[in-house]
DNA sequence: TCTCCAACCGACACCTGTGTCGGTGGTTGG
DNA sequence: CCAACCACCGACACAGGTGTCGGTTGGAGA
């Protein structure tokens, strides 16, 4: 232990990629991909601007190594949220609960996988698109037996226009809950199930 | 008549506004405030760029120029489809085909005003932060009575998240349609209708 | 301890974008 | 018809960003 981590200033090639990419998720996410500069993103990374380059074609290549990264782990988080079995009620509310826990652990990969950002750049856009639906598609299959119970058959235009709506509606408390961290997670996630699962105006009964 | 409107090369300076901020419009929606340039702007509003420069003070304030425009309209037209009377279902659907009706027809409006663009520059976001509440505030109000019917007190955290999906999961439908125009507007407003007011199970009842 | 690889950086070339300024010519009121 | 106004533009200065290159030095293996 001749080099303490603290004080060792030369990192090894992945560790300090490793920070790169952490250090990008959370400029991307602060000021956007077009807005965020490489220079921006060195800084958070402690590190001079061209040791980026050493480690990344371009800004382009990071950004897509970054969003193939989040996405993995948002998939991972959440998926193992979900327990298979059980109800679709109690499915309904594991899958919000994972959801919400993983965008208030990690807000700015939520941000950046997400939140629409147009770049005008068609291989990104083309990326972020492919994840967007990868994730519609997870959730149209969680739900498929409560769908087709409800008479929407897979692939309907009803059956595309709930799952599109639950998606962007638990999303959108998620943004909300990150703004207002004082409310906790249990009573939130009940609150946007039993809205779901119950209707508006039965929203008091369990 | 010596100088028909389709020969006229030179416009009076309202019009000339009004097009290049009908161009901004456009431009912002498409690349986000950042990408957007000054010279693509003006391109689109068939101008040169120096032209932008005699009407707007800088790129900022022709923004929020925008903004406040289109915000304007949206309001104006989303408030108008709402009849104040009725039951809270049917006002809840009127609500909802208003805002489907308004984002199909002005999609970069939408956009604009709805979609999270992180700037990092303080008044802006500061901007949409003022839109953003007074349409959560406008809706909170109108769903009053229906919310403090179930139980949520007004200003409540399960007053507030029930709002915030309602919002966000509408204006995901409204994205989703933008991008499947083939489906109607009384079905794709019915399936949003119907799955806030009766719950995923009980979807098939009217 | 010595050597050598590679992690790191300063400086440079280049591009793109913003905002300014002085001038030019279409348009219109008299 | 003509003179003055103002909508319009080309050219410029400047700022900030991306990506490259050659050199420097920490540190791990011998």
């Amino acid at each position: 232990m001749s080099t303490s981590e603290a004080v060792r200033r030369r990192l090894s090639a992945p560790a300090r990629r490793e920070r790169i990419e952490a250090a990008a998720v959370e400029v991307f996410a602060a000021r956007g991909y077009d807005a965020a500069s490489v220079g921006d993103i060195a800084r958070a990374a402690g590190v001079s601007r061209t040791v980026l380059y050493d480690h990344f074609r371009s800004k382009r290549d990071l950004y897509l190594h970054v969003l193939d990264t989040q996405n993995a782990a948002m998939l991972a988080e959440v998926g193992a949220g979900i327990t298979g079995a059980g109800a679709g009620r109690d499915r309904m509310r594991a899958t919000v609960a994972a959801y919400l826990s993983f965008a208030r652990q990690r807000p700015s990969a939520r941000r950046i996988l997400v939140d629409p950002i147009p770049t005008g750049d068609p291989e990104l856009d083309r990326a972020l698109r492919t994840f967007r639906t990868a994730r519609t598609q997870a959730v149209a299959t969680m739900l498929g037996s409560d769908l087709a119970r409800s008479g929407l058959p897979h692939g309907s235009t009803a059956a595309e226009v709930v799952v599109e709506l639950l998606i962007t509606g638990v999303d959108g408390v998620a943004r909300w809950w990150q703004e207002h961290p004082v409310a906790t997670l249990d009573e939130v996630t009940d609150v946007a199930a039993r809205l779901l699962w119950n209707g508006l105006p039965r929203l008091a009964t369990p």
